[in-house]
DNA sequence: AAAAAATAGTTGCATAGACAACTATAATTT
DNA sequence: AAATTATAGTTGTCTATGCAACTATTTTTT
């Protein structure tokens, strides 16, 4: 099959990659810089579980769109450090329900200034109709694979 | 320092990381399913290369917006696979440039079908215009981080 | 009810990558 | 010319993460 001659400055998986890589270390230096032991993929997780306190792990993965393997790790390396805690659902003991623990709750309360900072000079001149547009275009992306990794299970 | 209240659905942290995970992720998927031994990564190194090849391994960091010490392992990896050669630069001995084998240039053209139909369905739907939008805020943001960082390195 | 399939979580193994501390070489200062 | 500084690359240590194979439950079939 055929398809049209693209260059590949016309997509989008070097920039895409590279600002993802680059906010998610600028948002971990600037917690390091205020003296908060957390990485930024930490901080995303507690951000969820500030919302939704208590979800399966499974779900967790879901959300995030990360294996579940990866997550396993990422929880255990949050209660090494006595973030959150794993509880299993007496109703359905494959389950593992995350939850905050008061010091994570403690220290979530203690980013947002820092992370309102960060996103602040992260995004600083570009308009929230522009943020909304990267996200629906960001979204369709993910649809779109989304769609195909589902046709090639079918298969 | 007060900032605006932004809510975090507002912010392209999550929906940027996904995305360029999962984009890396169906890359190297379909670079798999077509028989090719190659990561994402890989694949980003050996597309450079073969427009520059022969430039400095730290040039190669800055491109990709790589720390240098992960370079080391990514070229270390290629090489054991036969893609890549490392040669020192006789006029500045500190230079090791970064050369596509044989194999490396006949991988990267095997891998082109394949990488064209990826992003051909990855990117279903969006226009031009609209991935060149898309660049442009991701490049603004870009910089934005650069300029931070920059500021920070002269206090 | 017994067998099969689905679901949730875990562990081993691999790549990738950041940071800091280090070596070797080159360029700049003094 | 000698000392200092800057640059390029490397290695140790840690986090993160995907995949495959596994266990323990629960749900669905038969």
């Amino acid at each position: 099959m055929e398809y049209p001659q693209f260059d590949f400055k016309d997509t989008l998986i070097p920039s895409i990659g590279k600002t993802a890589k680059m906010m998610g270390i600028y948002l971990g230096r600037s917690l390091q810089q205020s003296q908060i032991d957390l990485t930024s993929k930490q901080w995303v997780l507690l951000k969820i579980l500030h919302r939704q306190d208590g979800i399966p792990q499974n779900d967790l993965a879901v959300i995030t769109e990360r294996n579940k393997a990866s997550l396993v790790r990422l929880i255990h390396n949050m209660e090494r450090k006595g973030l959150v805690t794993r509880i299993q659902d007496p109703s359905d003991k494959r389950i593992n329900r995350i939850f905050l623990t008061k010091r994570g709750k403690q220290i979530y309360q203690k980013t947002l200034p820092t992370i309102r900072s960060a996103f602040h000079e992260m995004q600083s001149g570009i308009s929230r109709d522009e943020i909304d547009t990267v996200n629906s275009i960001l979204d369709r992306i993910l649809d779109n694979i989304r769609q195909q990794e589902q046709s090639c299970k079918s298969i």
